[in-house]
DNA sequence: TTGAAAGCGCTACCAG
DNA sequence: CTGGTAGCGCTTTCAA
């Protein structure tokens, strides 16, 4: 920079000037500065230095709770970061994956990270990332929570909605099992019987459990003997084994699953043993993804690119606040019943 | 950091030495040290200084020639990513997502990124950057090709394994039709007969069009006749569209599809019109993914994942060179003869 | 094994 | 609108 201020015949202020503010400097500066720089091949302020310097990055963080290729696989995840990297087009930030595994120095990477700030997908209560996250000082937030003290968070309201689907599948049916989403970053699958949600980390799956207890309290289901299975990661097999493994148990006549990737695989189970669909077993997913609408699943609608979206133009200050985020409930055959009409609620 | 040293009662250059050469320095000096740090909070040093003043930054940019939505929903594109995932991991670097759009900035923002070397998803034969990323001094491998000076590469060689595969699926038809990738970075669909492969920027469209029509050459078919579609995205919707719009044409008998998603569309066009695989219509894919293990379909297996491993290892410095990608054809039921044998061959 | 000096390239701050 | 000064926090280099 020293060098195109010499040859431009003009400060090394007024050669950042014109790259930073350059409204600043005169049209004739500007004009000099841009032949010097072409002349020497000078293509602009060093990032690194700019960043020692200003304490801006131009970019941002995502972290990962898992192995990033999970979460390239996980189509939940996928939409969220789609969102997160439209808002990083607008803003020319770049975008930073920080996989947290929960290994001795990820904390240590994710601290020291040359970002602006973060956003987090996937994390539990009790994270000890999130203090270190607030300590940064740098903006963050969270989907789907938890609603840590001095981080911001998005999510749609899991509890509700919970309590909404697994109402709209029960209105003539009373042996719901759940198969849910992980209950904490331990990849652990397990079955039990009236799921205590206190003892669950992962806050989506607490709320979604919640929510569908709410229900069947309200419906007079129960709730200690619906059996719930942890499953370990979202994926359609995984939901196809879980179903099997529910069948085994039960009289069940509704499936509640956490994910269209996992009810798409009950669905797959129930058709490989000649279970029909919704005659005999009712089921519903979580996203309304294209395969969700194609299998005429009945799911709970939310736009995690819309949140990824919110939540990075939040952290890179281009809004006031995060949006709310909106769901509703796509009614559609795997929870049919004669003669019911279907309805479709929009709801923040 | 100097107060720490100052806490320490030791030099500068001891706290340095004690975070970056542990063993260099005393174990008596490098507990004064960390006990210091630990007490006023210190955590390692600032990693803009430290990029300024060695020009390291323990990172490493993916160029992504497309909006990184693309990137996330593309199967090949992610496992590419998982593989680059992994080898970070394993060097303790950070991940830095560079979508490559063409804009006028986008040149700028990938030479400036503050990472250490690029590995590159999709590009064209004279795309600019090519030029830049040489100028950048920095190493960097593009998956696929161009082979361009200065630059690393990987890929499978797929002229041969198109070849292969067409020879395999043409063994007993004579009316071949292609349903390409596109052919530059351009996203429109167009279909033509005798596609010249002089005409194809993007290096793996162009290699596998030779492929296929060294195989009608040498099966005595007239290449001029043979029509090719070239999709504009990686997406199984696509191929559907794509075989209903060459089935339209021509007595079209084998159908040679440059990736899995797309061939999978195409069996869905074939099931929807009611043409029977293999009887009617031989169809082949490219990539060997679960889902077209699980259709049945006659595939060339490539591991991506192996390949973003190898590229970001060696741009990373913790290989030598890019290890040779391996592929196969995996025959299955989609290019079926009757009393035709199944076989395997493994090249490198 | 430790330390002093120098400066990476830039921008905040203040002055003109 | 322009420029001088100072120093961001660290590591390289050289010396002890």
């Amino acid at each position: 920079m020293a060098d195109v201020a010499a040859a431009a015949g003009v400060s090394t202020m007024s050669v950042s000037y014109t790259y930073n503010q350059p409204s600043r400097v005169s049209s004739a500066t500007r004009d000099r500065v841009r032949a010097a720089a072409a002349h020497l091949g000078y293509t602009g302020p060093n990032r690194a230095a700019r960043s020692l310097r200003s304490g801006k990055h131009n970019s941002i963080g995502v972290v990962l709770g898992e192995k990033l290729t999970y979460a390239f696989e996980d189509p939940q995840a996928r939409r969220f970061l789609s969102g997160i990297a439209d808002a990083c087009l607008d803003a020319d930030t770049a975008l930073v994956m920080l996989p947290n595994l929960h290994r001795d120095n990820d904390t240590a990477r994710i601290r020291d990270a040359q970002v602006d700030g973060y956003v987090v997908w996937t994390t539990e209560i009790g994270d000890p990332l999130l203090d270190v996250l607030v300590d940064t000082g740098r903006p963050t937030c969270i989907q789907g929570g938890p609603d840590h003290p001095g981080l911001e968070w998005i999510a749609i309201d899991d509890r509700a909605a919970a309590e909404a689907i697994a109402t709209a599948a029960l209105s003539s049916r009373a042996h719901p099992a759940i198969v849910a989403l992980r209950p904490d970053s331990r990849r652990e699958s397990t079955i039990v019987r009236g799921a205590d949600a206190s003892n669950i980390s992962m806050p989506v799956t607490r709320a979604r459990i919640e929510g569908y207890r709410d229900a069947c309290l309200r419906l007079g289901i129960d709730w200690s003997t619906v059996p719930t299975l942890f499953t370990t990661h979202n994926a359609r097999a995984e939901g196809a084994v879980a179903a099997q493994q529910l069948f085994q148990d039960d009289v069940v006549d509704t499936l509640l699953v956490m994910s269209d990737e996992l009810a798409l695989g009950a669905i797959d189970a129930a058709a490989s043993s000649g279970i029909d669909i919704p005659a005999r077993l009712a089921v519903t997913g979580w996203d309304d993804s294209p395969a969700a609408a194609a299998a005429g699943l009945t799911t709970v609608a939310q736009s995690l690119f819309d949140q990824g979206r919110s939540a990075a133009r939040w952290v890179l200050g281009l809004s006031e606040g995060v949006d709310a985020a909106a769901w509703s409930i796509e009614e559609r055959k795997s929870t049919e019943v004669e003669n019911r009409t279907q309805t479709e609620d929009i709801m923040i």
